[in-house]
This record gives structure tokens, C-alpha cells and sequence, in this order.
DNA sequence: CTTGACTCTCCTGTTAGCGGAGGCCGTATA
DNA sequence: TATACGGCCTCCGCTAACAGGAGAGTCAAG
């Protein structure tokens, strides 16, 4: 019979952790004094005991450990249970890889740019969502700025009713051309909304649902369009950097833009570029 | 102004993180309303909400993130915190992947076996601790075990005062290699015990302080000492399938041997070989 | 005026223990 | 035999970054 200091020593496993161990019935002494409550363990404790360091090493949390030290779990849960945490560790893996491709790459910039040089990309996934869609091509940024006043009119006239999220523009391109884009138009609706609003001269609005995209980079812009340009350059050599390939459809979110601001250095654009793993 | 949840559905930030983010200070509502309590969000609050996500991303804890968002948080200090991030990052990197190869290992194991096969290999430090110590080479069996009741002996007249810490041996050799080896007893004593013992016919101990190993991959052994060969063959493979390399030089520990049981089936042993990165 | 969606605060729970307070236990020494 | 010094006990609070839910107040539309 040890007393738990001694246990501790032999195991190298705290007496904290024993107590915890005690706690949620992971690890019982194997003999309590009813008067003093002292924890009294035997070293044929100690193989259990080494098990569950084994098995937390593995990732495994307590309640797994607990669950795989079962006498009669079926080899095949085990199998199992190990499968699913290999999947898990290998998802961790990549993360922290991917953390630090991006870490390296902000040391980088600020080695050449002396600051945290602004551009903060964001990963992340974007939801599906209905909206009032028009795509066309155009030849001229007049011509693709002729549809705002019809669809601010629409708006007025009530046949069009905005759910409050931001408007979009998806471009379909592969990279910036300047004059030339084929783009849609997009304004989101319930999808309850009326099926297809004409716009006076452009076109007509469809009502459609907008894909979820799995993983796209995202950056925010301030003012106007000038100096996006260089924005999506950082953004490119970004991608290449931590291991990333743009896709060339890619979204412009106004979350202000020109519908509600006049002052263009207030407009607030949200660029949405798909990413796959290169 | 946004309401808490237009402003979450604009940012993909849920509501509860926003009422957190506002606990810690890191991004508080521009204005709160102070009857109803209600937050109220700008636009303007998203540029510093993305970068909060961005920095979140690489790893950093909120606590980080609120130090880097200090307008005037000098370059040096920036690239210092990134740095130590990048460490810990790498290291968590390896540590994950380690995991991967383990948890790869015992599904190998499964696979082949049809169970969990039970060595539970635990990789630990190993403290340093004062001990008694004989180093010497013997030819057999007998001329090894030829020590104990020596051993006894000294203990029984008091000139030893072992300080409850089970006995290890050291062996120095780089394989089994069967009945000739060079080990050295180790009695675990206190600092401040007299420095040297003579034992009748086999030597003299001598205290000395054994030093630490950073890492040993170590294992239980329940009973005699026939099937170790064959525990110790699979050591030899989980080192290499989990990229380490094993010293020559390695501990026996006896939490139960010889010299306290009679019945060698419950003898349980501690094998302790030092690894280190292949 | 009612309904339903939205928001508020407050409380608890999550993981795997660590640290400390206050008090009991055991034994070696003076 | 008294005492001192560890060792051990339970209970409580703390960690990080929120999630979930209760119960109550708020807002806009019908």
C-alpha cells in the first residue's frame, strides 16, 4: 500500500492529477481510509496508470481514455475510436501549419515594409443566400454603373424589397481586366420575393439562390477603387505564399458603397477570393 | 448603427462573441443605449473586428490580439511577440505530428495483431536523483545477482539507508548481447548519506548525483525477465516508425523485484531507454 | 394591441487540472 | 510527552473563449 505522495513519486503523475483521476472515476485507489480519507494505491496500479499516459499521449481526452480502458470494448470500437482521432490530429496538423505559413508571412512583410502592414485577410466560409441576380458583360465602367439608378428606383417603386444584407457583385474572371467583365449583379432577397423585377434598360432581375463557398480569403477595403489593385496583388502573392490557389470568380460585397455614400473615401467593400488548397 | 445582430451577420461573428469581445474591451459597441442596454454597432467597427479575426487566426490568444490592436505598440515589439508565436506554434506543429505517427503506430499494431497489443510506451523526463552506486562487468548471471544478498546485508546493518525510491540499474550497452554486460547498481539515497559502502566480496558504492534524461521512452513489465527480449524488439520498431533513435544506455527500474517478492510472476519492472529525434 | 423576432443580464458548463486556505494525520526528534 | 514538520484531506476559485439557456425587457409589423 503507497500513499499517494509515494504513488506520485513512482509515476511521475501528480498528486492533483490523482485526485482528479479519483474524481471521475478514471483512476480509483485501490483502498480509502473510511476515518482519514488518505487515498492508499498498490503498484499493480501503476500499469493502469502508465496506460492512461500512453493513451492521453495519443490526443485522447480522459472520457476517451476512460472509455478505451473498458475490459470489453469490441477491437473494432477501438479501431474506430483511433481512426477518428487520427483524422482529428491530421486536421490540427494541418491548422497549425497553415497558422504558421501565415505567421511567417506577416514576419516577412514587416521585415520589407518596417509595420504590420494592413491587409488583414481573413479565411473563412460563406453562406448560400437568395437574391435578385443580373449578370452581364460589359465594356465600359459607364455601362456597368447604368443599372444602380434603376434598381435604386425599383427599390423605390417597391418592387424590390432588400433583406438588409449588403449588396454583391461576383465577377466572373480571372483576373482584373480592366474594361471588359462579365459580373452578376446581386441583391439579396427573401426567398419568398417575386421571381424576376425588369430593370428599366439593363436587363431583367432573376431570382436565385447564390452558392456557399467552402473557404474564401477576405479583405475589407476603405474608399474608392484606386488603389485595390495592389490590394489583390498582396493578395495573390499571399495565396502563393501559405499555400493557397485563387479561384477567378470572386465577390465584391458594398457593405457602404455608392447606393448609400456619396463620399467614395467612406465606401466599405468586403473582396471575397475562393481559395482551394494549391 | 447596427443592431448586435446585423452587425454578427455582416462579420460572421456570433452574437455571444461580440457580448464577449465587449467584456474583455477588446472591440466595444460605439454606443450603448442606456435604457435598454442595447449595443450598437458601425460600420467603421468592422476593419478593427476583421483584424481581430485575421491576428485570432495566426494562433494569437485574445489577450495577444488586444496588445497588437495598441495604436502605438512600437515595430520591435510586434515582430517579438510574432516570433515567440512562431515558436510555439512549430513546436505545437511537431507535437501533433508526433501524435499522428503514435496513434498511426497502434492502428498498424491493431491491424496486424487484432488488438491492442499492450506496451504502452510513455515518453518522460527522467529526474535526476543521489544514489549509491557500483559500476562494474559481469560474465553471468550468477556474478550479476551476486550482489544482492551483499546488498541486503548492508542494508539489514544499517550502513545503507535506502530513501524508499525504487532501485534501478544502469546498463551500458548499446544491445542485449545475453550474459556479458556493464551495468551499474544505483541505491536512491539521500544527498547527505555517507559517501562510500563497501560491500562484502563484490566492491565498493560510492554516492553519486545521476543525471537527468531529457526524454526516455519507458515501459512496464509485469513478471520475469524472459519475455523483455521480445518487448524490447518492439520498442525498437516504435522508435523507428515514430522517428526517434534509441541510446545504448538505459535504466531498469524495479518498483517490485528480487529483493521484496519471492514469486518472479509479480515482479513489475520499469525499462527506461533515453531517445532522442532521429 | 398583439405577436414574434431580437436583445439584455445572469448563470452554468466546457478541459484537465493548478494553487491555496484551513484543518487533520503521522512520525521523528527534543 | 510535547511539538514540529511534512503529508494528506476537502473545498473553493481560476484558467480560455466562448456556448447554451432562463427569464425578462424591446422593437417593428400587422
Amino acid at each position: 500500500m503507497l500513499r499517494i505522495g509515494e504513488f506520485s513519486r513512482l509515476s511521475q503523475v501528480t498528486v492533483k492529477t490523482l485526485h482528479h483521476y479519483d474524481e471521475i472515476g478514471l483512476l480509483k485507489p485501490s483502498h480509502v481510509d473510511p476515518f482519514t480519507d488518505y487515498r492508499y494505491y498498490t503498484l499493480d496500479q501503476l500499469p493502469r496508470l502508465h496506460r492512461i499516459m500512453a493513451l492521453k499521449a495519443l490526443g485522447l481526452s480522459l472520457e476517451e481514455v476512460a472509455q478505451l480502458l473498458l475490459e470489453d470494448l469490441p477491437t473494432e470500437q477501438i479501431r474506430g475510436m483511433l481512426r477518428l482521432k487520427q483524422l482529428e490530429v491530421r486536421q490540427r496538423v494541418h491548422e497549425e501549419q497553415s497558422r504558421l505559413a501565415q505567421i511567417e508571412f506577416r514576419l516577412r512583410q514587416i521585415e520589407m515594409a518596417g509595420r504590420l502592414q494592413s491587409v488583414d485577410i481573413v479565411i473563412k466560409r460563406i453562406e448560400p443566400f437568395f437574391a435578385l441576380t443580373l449578370r452581364r458583360v460589359v465594356r465600359s465602367r459607364q455601362e456597368r454603373e447604368a443599372a444602380r439608378p434603376s434598381i435604386a428606383d425599383a427599390i423605390q417603386r417597391g418592387s424590390i424589397k432588400p433583406s438588409g444584407v449588403a449588396n454583391v457583385i461576383i465577377y466572373y474572371e480571372e483576373e482584373f481586366r480592366g474594361e471588359y467583365d462579365d459580373h452578376e449583379i446581386c441583391i439579396p432577397v427573401q426567398p419568398t420575393h417575386s421571381p424576376t423585377v425588369p430593370l428599366a434598360g439593363v436587363g431583367t432581375l432573376q431570382l436565385r439562390e447564390l452558392p456557399a463557398v467552402a473557404a474564401a480569403a477576405t479583405y475589407l477595403h476603405l474608399g474608392d477603387y484606386d488603389t485595390l489593385n495592389e490590394k489583390y496583388v498582396f493578395l495573390q502573392r499571399w495565396a502563393v505564399e501559405n499555400g493557397y490557389k485563387l479561384s477567378g470568380v470572386w465577390r465584391f460585397v458594398w457593405h457602404r458603397g455608392p447606393m448609400v455614400e456619396v463620399d467614395p473615401t467612406k465606401y466599405l467593400t468586403e473582396l471575397q477570393h475562393p481559395i482551394e488548397l494549391a
